[in-house]
DNA sequence: CTCATTGCAAATAATTTGCATGTAA
DNA sequence: TTACATGCAAATTATTTGCAATGAG
């Protein structure tokens, strides 16, 4: 399958996003912060918490569940990462990555995700928004379908 | 602002679709499965399991916060409604009504909600999971923003 | 009668918070 | 030095589950 061609995610943008909110607030830039900033930048979209605090862990064991929260709080507050909650009652995380912007295909059976992108959507969200005055912030677009692999393999076995 | 016009949903379609998923199981009808039904029937869209408690305790006060939520995950599991989440942490639920099938605009300042209809994004929707080979099933799409009563408030005073 | 359902309370699971200690600035 | 940050454990919140009693079919 082919996946739209994404252009690497300009973190420096994003790095600077961070550093301007946390000298606004008087935050410190901690050995923590930074390891969970930086692994979350190289982890691939939607990461738990846990997938997240596992990473870290590989590089200092010592790090706690509420510093990475903590962190990631951090980092949704500032506009660096976006929450998601697929259907899986547990939050995952990805960066805030508007240029190129992707939503998500959910297959219901085997919950796999594909993203997408679709700048048609784009535009009539626009226009919805501006029919009812408000000023687009951001937006969640989630389909939930059968993967092909799913529809091909015959049925759950009961 | 004007809403679209929304004709009332057809509740016996959905009262049929429990009907013959509770025959096709085994499940029997009891009292209190049919006070949480026809109460949710009358609820408004995007309630929570409390307001919903809330209302079926006004007539029924011993029923409890477990059969609610049995309820409404049988509910989901027919297909009579969907469990939705908003930024605030619990589950909502709303009437599984694709005839007018609506999506919600937020506000991030004062959680309000709109909702909106756009038969052109639906359309694009099928085509995207047709390029991916998924069959639809359900969608969720949220746009969030300011809306015009918070947009026209000078600032949050702080 | 039989087995699903109920209400309660206890159990989970994800996330948050209090606090003593550590540490950027 | 002075707060902010951390790690731990305890607290909170939403939801689920075990179980004895109840009730539908």
């Amino acid at each position: 399958m082919i996946q739209p061609q994404k252009s690497p995610p300009d973190l420096d943008h994003f790095r600077s996003l961070l550093a301007t909110h946390m000298a606004r607030k008087g935050l410190r830039s901690t050995d923590q912060r930074r390891l969970i900033v930086e692994t979350f930048f190289a982890s691939n979209d939607h990461v738990s918490i846990e997938q997240l605090l596992a990473s870290v862990r590989s590089r200092d064991p010592k790090v706690g569940y509420a510093t990475v929260y903590r962190t990631l709080k951090l980092l949704t507050e500032c506009g660096v990462a976006y929450e998601r909650r697929f259907g899986d009652g547990l939050a995952r995380y990805e960066l805030a990555d508007d240029v190129t912007h992707h939503d998500h295909l959910i297959c219901v059976e085997c919950a796999s995700i594909v993203e997408f992108e679709e700048p048609r959507i784009e535009v009539l969200q626009e226009e919805i928004a501006g029919r009812y005055g408000f000023e687009l912030r951001s937006h969640k677009h989630e389909m939930y379908g059968v993967c092909p692999a799913c529809r091909a393999r015959p049925r759950k076995r009961g």
